[in-house]
DNA sequence: ATGTTAAAAGAACGATCATTCTGTAATTGT
DNA sequence: ACAATTACAGAATGATCGTTCTTTTAACAT
């Protein structure tokens, strides 16, 4: 009956997606977007809606590819020190080598966003649960023994969401990668 | 012979600073610098050039009146653990409290302006020098006693450049003082 | 007082951005 | 084959940005 799309939308959105996080919301322009995306603007318009849902979008397909596994360890029954550890070395991998030292695109994205609205209210829940998570593993890991029982695990679990945006910072600003693997790994000295 | 300015440079700039504090780069307006400064567009662009440029002494300024001091005490002859521990106290206080959560204008200018070009070359060369200021009370330190032989102190200086970073990430996006201080807490235990 | 000088005020310009609109092309049901 | 429908391609629009230009204003030497 009509003419079909051209793009497919979810390989747009992982377009989207990595557009976003190489350079940035400000950085990326609708015309760059629909290069990227292989699609036309009216066709991104009428899929997605406007610049700010697009995001959206692709912090949603962030959370579910590039953290989604990551995130799904941390959630088993066993999880503990060791796996805040994986998943910390993960991360710190990803946000300077898998992407070329652009870091977290949810970090990012929270520095770059005005203080308000949609966008800074979803970065804001998906740290808060986040942070449970990391709490969950760290009480698992006081019961093992894991962890010296005078350690605050809430305390911690603070200090772990700021980790995350440490390690994001740091992928994007650190020089070499000599400096970047030291911060790393004293940062998580932690965790040891 | 001439109608006098209306402005004083040092006043502008200071001005200026905090604009680019407060807003960021791309953030500030050339129109918000004209208000904020109570200079002229012609007066700014007369004085300091184009807009980068503005920036760039703006850097300086923020060097000399908000670091200055701070860094000169790393450089005192004495300087070892404890006046690492308080250079960092007060970045994390100013990150966050003296500057209603904007984080180091450094930092952020870093991570907002491209990779190339004569801001970036100079924020490079200001964090090398602070990091060889960093190594320096390390190595005081260590012959103080007051680290333990076994610490490899250029790991540790890259660390605490790392540090300035994580710092003014997580005063930016740490949503409770009480997680920020929780973060800042921990990150300075090496410290200790 | 008046002419000279340089700054202030803001209009103007060209570029870039997000968004909308218009005309063209492609597919399908009849 | 053709009408109906919908996507595509890119021009048009309106806003905002950095920068420049033009006009007006203020101070001082004479």
């Amino acid at each position: 009956m009509a003419r079909p799309r051209k793009f497919s939308p979810e390989l747009a959105i992982d377009a989207a997606m990595h557009t976003f996080w190489s350079n940035g919301f400000h950085g990326a322009p609708f015309d760059l977007l629909v290069k990227k995306t292989g699609a036309s603007r009216h066709g991104l318009y009428q899929e997605f809606g406007d610049k700010d849902r697009l995001l959206l979008f692709s912090l949603q397909h962030y959370e579910k590819t590039v953290l989604g596994e990551l995130v799904e360890e941390l959630h088993r029954d066993e999880a503990a020190l060791p796996e805040l550890r994986h998943f910390f070395h993960r991360i710190a991998q990803i946000a300077r080598y898998d992407s070329n030292g652009a870091g977290c695109l949810i970090c990012n994205t929270q520095l770059e966003m005005p203080e308000q609205g949609p966008v800074h209210d979803h970065i804001g829940r998906f740290f808060e649960r986040l942070r449970t998570t990391f709490l969950r593993c760290l009480e698992r890991a006081r019961h093992k023994g894991q962890l010296e029982d005078g350690k605050d695990v809430n305390a911690l679990s603070h200090y772990l969401v700021g980790l995350v945006h440490s390690i994001s910072a740091n992928a994007q600003s650190n020089p070499s990668d000599e400096a970047y693997e030291a911060y790393v790994e004293i940062a998580l000295s932690l965790l040891s």
